[in-house]
DNA sequence: CCTACCGATCGGTAGG
DNA sequence: CCTACCGATCGGTAGG
């Protein structure tokens, strides 16, 4: 399963927008500009604009501005857990399946998808309570893959750290690379899991 | 030199603003409203209740309210300059030193001036071009103090790393505690500051 | 999906 | 530091 195959059946099963749809245009150019400005700072106006419509027309998709916020980040959420699980499932031992899911959010933060996986960490605030909630649900099965190996990792005893913590500073870590990281500049994707990896004090023999 | 005294010392040489003060305690009151709500979400009105005046008087003070959020801003990042400066003089090794950095940051992040770090990560884009250029050549002083640290590890070999990416990785997961980390969870700040020092790769014995 | 428009709220000002 | 108020802009609506 690579990439597409998997975005093709989350739209299948009607989980994620089409992308070339007008509702998943209108999502990805939100995720872009609330991104770039700040969900607040962008109006109803510039997203209307960024899709070519007037800014009325809006709301035939979307009853108010937060519902888009929130289809951004169930959408995000939903295409990054099967992200996840695919990469889990690509690798065979657990040292393995970290290094995959590592890289795999280093790619969907550093990649097509990181405006929206940026959005996701800094547009929690405005939220409503319901949306959070309905939100922090998916976040929490997404959470579980990584905490599953990590458990794994440690009852082996090649990860010292309490899994919790190591997955909290992992997060932070990875999501930060979104502000600083280019992949043009001489370090690739591979470069900078690798850095992880070894920062990452999983002892024993090389794999 | 303990925080006190050092906080004192910048007061005394008008680079931080008194926290009794008019002045020390809107910037207070500024950074927990920007932290809680977000510098869009907090009104002028927001901000002159939290200290009991009339929005108009804000601009006695301050000339806008953006001028608000670089105080915050450039306020914090003197006095954590001063404090990481402290935390490397107080220790002899590199290794050492990057502990009490470590320890530092964690105690900032998660401290009394915890609203105002908060605020520097995530106010980021809603600052002037001209306020962020400014709070961007103070935050090269500060990031310059842990460079040296790692940059010393690195040569004696201690580090295999990069110090800069280490740099990045560990201000992403330091400062995303504060989206965590509960001092009255039963996990110390220096039980969090080993569990971050055993996750980065510095090798070699124990002292 | 458009036109035309609304009530509310915003940052900021003038004059004291 | 207060009173009184402004122009602009915001999210959202009605009716087509």
């Amino acid at each position: 399963m690579n990439q597409d195959s998997i975005l093709r059946s989350l739209v299948a099963d009607n989980l994620v927008s089409d992308p070339s749809g007008a509702r998943g245009r209108l999502l990805r150019e939100a995720a872009r500009l609330f991104r770039d400005k700040g969900y607040e700072r962008t109006t109803v106006r510039d997203l209307a604009a960024a899709v070519g419509i007037q800014s009325g027309s809006l709301f035939h998709h979307f009853r108010t501005k937060e519902e888009i916020l929130k289809a951004v980040m169930v959408e995000t959420i939903r295409l990054n857990t099967a992200l996840m699980q695919a990469a889990v499932e690509s690798a065979d031992s657990s040292r393995e399946k970290l290094r995959a899911l590592i890289r795999a959010e280093l790619e969907s933060i550093n990649g097509q998808t990181g405006e929206a996986m940026a959005v996701l960490v800094f547009e929690w605030r405005s939220l409503s309570e319901e949306s959070r909630a309905y939100v922090l649900e998916l976040r929490d099965i997404y959470e579980q893959l990584w905490l599953d190996v990590l458990g794994a990792l440690h009852r082996d005893g090649v990860l010292a750290a309490d899994p919790f913590v190591v997955r909290r500073m992992l997060t932070g870590a990875l999501s930060w690379t979104v502000t600083w990281y280019r992949p043009d500049g001489g370090l690739t994707l591979d470069d900078l899991t690798d850095q992880v990896v070894a920062m990452m004090g999983v002892k024993g023999p090389g794999t």
